[in-house]
DNA sequence: GCACAGTGGAGGTCAAGATCGGCGTGCAGT
DNA sequence: ACTGCACGCCGATCTTGACCTCCACTGTGC
């Protein structure tokens, strides 16, 4: 049952490879896992399994299987962070901004892998160290955007974070449900629509205040 | 150590309670756990020795962790899909219908028990039974959504569906951080600006088709 | 005074993360 | 080219920890 064959080797049989090639294998391998069955249903037996290699192999690249996950986390996380800032700043109209960062929420959604699994539904949320990553996600994506709409409005901070808290919560949600819908709608179009929604929600902001 | 003196209990002394309200006080307890622990960190030790009794009460009263874990998602799951449904019942004014259901996730999220942990923080969405109460939830509130808007807009269903999980996910995710950020503004206005940007959002929806 | 019911602490089982003795392969030196 | 070596890999194992049950005690009604 250490048998091979599984698509994420390069050969069929048992090869030796360079240190950082069987790393890089090692973290595709378990990211598939993890996506596909979390953290916690995720065995080390499995990863191994899946990358074509035992575990003592596996345990000679990662001290353990925190490290393992946190490593990719962090590759993911640093990802949406960055596609957010790049949306706010490749233009400095709004409009084309709100509908940058949906697409970047999209677009993230939308990678093969699912990779977004590993920040949007991770079961390890109660870890602190998981948790502070995953946090700083979603702070550093709704900082980017109140920032913006500090300077273009004029609300206060905190109303401004709740604004752009609400903004985030719709692209995120909206992409998940896109995709776990089975993309029923093309997917410019479902930008679009989200883009549409965003828009006309947070653009008149600026003239009239909030009243209760 | 197995020590009582905890708040959840009504007497300081090992009482022996009628069975419906022992059944609740372990329910209480539980969630308390599961609450501040997650599914996972939370022994049934700890369940126990919150609930001031000895482990063979609490499997005399539930089968296993899972099934005390499942009732106390089930009834949060309903409560916050019927918030929805009252929002959408409640009156025929859409502005109303926006405003209440960003209310509806507010108090859902503000409940001080902070149960909403439960169905929005599970480290179970790996597990079908949990996977599919929750995603029912999520559902359900899109679907009570997405009635309306095409009832009232006329954009085809697959299109309203995608507006309402938006709407969605900038209630749940505002009302989160809302609270995360240590409610640095008064709930009111918090929800009232939130409402303002779905209601800004959604009401110009029927009369423009959304072009791309 | 006695039977009884229900509690409390100690233990079994099992799964999963983390590790040790063989093995086969490629290489260097003569 | 042949032999000894060193290195990376694998099968089998250990241990921990958490869910789930068994022996002694206590308080009560007759």
């Amino acid at each position: 049952m250490t048998a091979v064959g599984n698509g994420a080797q390069t050969t069929g049989r048992p090869t030796r490879l360079p240190r950082s090639a069987r790393r890089k294998q090692l973290l595709a391998a378990a990211q598939e896992v993890f996506v596909a069955q979390g953290y916690h249903a995720a065995a080390m037996d499995d990863i191994a399994e899946r990358a074509g290699v035992s575990k003592p192999v596996l345990y000679q690249h990662f001290p353990g299987k925190m490290d393992l996950y946190l490593a990719l986390l962090d590759t993911h996380c640093d990802a949406i962070v960055a596609k957010v800032h790049d949306a706010m700043r490749g233009t400095n109209d709004n409009k084309e901004r709100v509908g940058a960062s949906v697409r970047a929420y999209f677009d993230f959604v939308d990678h093969e892998s699912e990779a977004f699994r590993l920040v949007f539904e991770s079961d390890l949320r109660n870890d602190p160290a998981v948790r502070q990553r995953v946090e700083r996600v979603e702070q550093g994506c709704i900082a980017a955007i109140t920032d913006t709409i500090i300077s273009d409005t004029g609300v206060s901070r905190s109303h401004a974070e709740l604004l752009a808290s609400g903004l985030v919560g719709a692209a995120e949600t909206a992409a998940q449900f896109w995709l776990a819908g089975g993309r029923q709608v093309p997917k410019a179009e479902a930008e679009a629509l989200v883009a549409a929604l965003s828009w006309r929600g947070i653009a008149s902001f600026p003239l009239q205040g909030e009243s209760a």
